[in-house]
RNA sequence: GCCCUCAUCGUCUAGUGGCCUAGGACGCCGCCCUUUCAAGGCGGUAGCACGGGUUCGAAUCCCGUUGGGGGUACCA
């Protein structure tokens, strides 16, 4: 079982496109056979290096590895087909030694005008017109400078296969045109390229996009030729696998900002989370569960179980899975992750000190259960981190103040000036005791006005934990700095 | 146009002829718990696109219709 991921370096990782690697990575793992990753990169004009490398970044992110190709090299590389010219350019000759390949003078031009005079529609494509030149029209053409692209000559034949998600799919003869393979310029194109890596690769199951499915014939016919000049032993399994929609009826396009796997990780994704997630989309582990480890997934996988329909992105759904696995994970891992996410916010400094991962350590569990992003740990957490004097009260938290809550902060403030204790039970007693019993508020609202000066924010940790890990200094010089601000009662 | 393909709650899915008065999850709506928000618990809302067959029996098989998607490049 040899399996392959082989994306084109074109533009930021789309999820669908891990979507894809996922699975081909799953199914190689489940069955122990072999992952080749290699670089489609036959197209100067849209493939970049940053494309490259923001591709490898994600592979390794996620924690899908392979077993041959870029960078751990392998018996059949090289593995950017950039560098694998003369490969393709001996497959060539080959081939039109052997008359699969033919010379194709024409331009689109004059095939559309061809099949206009003929009063055909111009959709028709290729006519085959240059199948059969003389040499004497070869000489023709070449005089005028023209140089030929290659086509293949599609024997009219049936094709037919057995898609490992779809069953049977069959193409009539005369459906499809003899392909361009090589480009006028010499330079080979994915149609080439692509059957003819996966032959030399040796790769038995080709795991891709539904929109290749329409283009599985040509590459039938194109296996068949390759078999016959002997750089082949047959065509691969293929497995077609759905699209990953966006709103509406589309596909969920390049220029989606849901499509984009880097802005999922900058708001806070975890791997685990969005590997689930995207393992989702066309497949289930069970009928009553939908949260799992790579590795059940890795263990339950198989290609033959994928859905042959389409799924849409679900942001909410993903968030949540998100959330599940954020709940699921230890927490010294949970607090570790957070970090990158608080220095990028400015949280933290680039080097925390002692003090502050030791607060972190002790907020962090706070937390776990109340986030479904860790983008969003800095706005859970900022209030620890920030001077007294610094604390931004947030304008939507100091709308919700009722007005009683200069009353509350007396009533918490005479109660915890004197408090011997620090700790969250003592604070708890304490504040009850003075505010919910002593002024008769309900505990919803009595908190609410302590919060927002401890916190600067109307959702946080819980309020006395919170207090506790501030101290007691800073907690009552914010308290004391909230019922400044405010008129008096 | 032609070729290929898809069709179960709003969304992701389970379902491969009787276990389906269609199960789970997300979302949404209630209630409980509660130091906010979450989490957790309980309950609810909502679906087999349509029409013909086949069969004792169809969400499941077949045909058609409708609707959606993809392809039809010297892109991949």
């Amino acid at each position: 079982m040899r399996v392959r991921f082989c994306p084109s370096p074109t533009g930021t990782p789309h999820v669908g496109l891990i979507r894809t690697a996922l699975f081909n990575w799953a199914y190689a793992r489940h069955t122990g056979g072999k992952l080749v990753f290699r670089i489609e990169d036959t197209d100067a004009a849209r493939d970049s290096e940053e494309s490259y490398g923001q591709i490898l970044e994600a592979l390794r992110w996620l924690g899908l590895d392979w077993d041959e190709g870029i960078d751990v090299g392998g018996p059949d590389g090289p593995y950017r087909q950039s560098g694998r010219r003369e490969v393709y350019a001996d497959v060539i000759a080959r081939l039109v030694a052997a008359g699969h390949l033919y010379e194709s003078y024409s331009t689109a031009e004059e095939i559309d005008a061809r099949h206009r005079e003929a009063g055909r529609s111009t959709a028709l494509g290729y006519d085959g017109f240059d199948r059969d030149l003389t040499p004497e029209q070869v000489a023709a053409f070449r005089s005028e400078g023209r140089r030929p692209t290659l086509r293949l000559r599609v024997p009219a034949k049936d094709y037919s296969f057995d898609d490992l998600v779809r069953g049977r799919i069959e193409f009539k003869a005369g459906s499809f045109p003899d392909p361009v393979l090589v480009r006028a310029n010499g330079e080979p194109l994915y149609t080439l390229v692509n059957p003819v890596d996966d032959a030399l690769m040796r790769i038995t199951h080709v795991l891709r996009g539904e929109d290749l499915l329409s283009s599985t014939a040509r590459q039938l016919a194109l296996y068949d030729a390759l078999v016959d000049i002997g750089a082949a032993h047959g065509a691969p399994r293929f497995g077609h696998l759905p699209y990953v929609m966006g709103e509406g009826n589309k596909k969920l396009s390049k220029r989606d900002p849901e499509s984009n796997l880097f802005l999922h990780r900058d708001r806070g994704f975890v791997p685990e989370g969005l590997l689930n997630y995207l393992a989702l989309l066309g497949w289930s582990i069970a009928e009553d569960r939908d949260v799992f480890s790579v590795e059940e997934l890795v263990a339950a996988f198989d290609v033959a179980d994928v859905n042959a329909s389409p799924a849409r992105f679900d942001q909410a759904k993903a968030e949540a899975i998100n959330a599940t696995h954020l709940r699921l994970l230890a927490p010294e891992d949970f607090r570790q992750r957070l970090v990158p996410y608080l220095q990028a916010a400015g949280v933290l400094p680039a080097e925390p000190t002692a003090a502050q991962l030791e607060r972190l350590a002790a907020a962090a569990p706070l937390v776990q259960e109340r986030m479904t992003l860790l983008g969003q740990a800095p706005g859970m957490l900022g209030f620890l981190f920030a001077a007294d004097g610094d604390l931004v009260l947030e304008p939507e938290a100091l709308a919700a103040l009722r007005p009683e809550a200069a009353d509350v902060l007396d009533a918490g403030l005479a109660a915890l000036e004197g408090l011997g204790e620090w700790t969250t039970p003592a604070l708890e007693a304490a504040l009850r005791a003075a505010v919910v019993e002593g002024l008769g508020i309900k505990p919803k609202f009595a908190f609410g006005p302590l919060r927002t000066a401890v916190t600067g924010r109307r959702v946080s940790p819980p309020l006395f934990e919170s207090m506790e890990i501030l101290g007691r200094d800073s907690s009552l010089a914010r308290l004391r700095r909230l019922r400044a601000e405010l008129p008096a009662a």
